[in-house]
DNA sequence: TTAGTGACGTCCC
DNA sequence: AGGGACGCCACTA
């Protein structure tokens, strides 16, 4: 590891990404308030990258922009496109390839 | 060490 | 509405 510290950051953070429920979406800056490190939206998507595996027991696909969108696509257009499956499979609705977030926010 | 990068967010226009 | 400019901060070369 880099650093122990980061280490316990993503431990904190996949914690929380455990806690989504099903039909549910959090955005990146959500989950990082929630584990204790606000303004570190992007260490979430690093954290999760490490855990992109297709037998991973995290919900990683309910992880979304504060836009309403996927961001994956910068980097595996083929597992964003997973990810948009995964979704419409717990019954959460694309409109204009983006998720209405007063509705699908996961409210803790 | 420094500079560039990025599964982001907020502000401004 | 939607796109661009910054801000942010861990990571990488």
């Amino acid at each position: 590891m880099t650093s122990n510290s980061t280490a316990s950051i993503q431990h904190e953070i996949y914690q929380v990404v455990a806690l989504i429920p099903r039909g549910k979406v959090a955005t990146y800056g959500q989950i990082a308030a929630l584990a204790g490190f606000p303004r570190h939206a992007r260490l979430v998507g690093y954290a999760l990258n490490r855990q992109l595996a297709p037998d991973s027991e995290l919900p990683w696909h309910r992880v979304i922009n504060a836009q309403g969108r996927l961001s994956l696509h910068k980097l595996d257009m083929n597992a964003e496109n997973l990810q948009r499956f995964k979704l419409e499979q717990e019954g959460i609705q694309f409109v204009n390839d983006r998720i209405d977030l007063k509705q699908y926010r996961w409210q803790p």
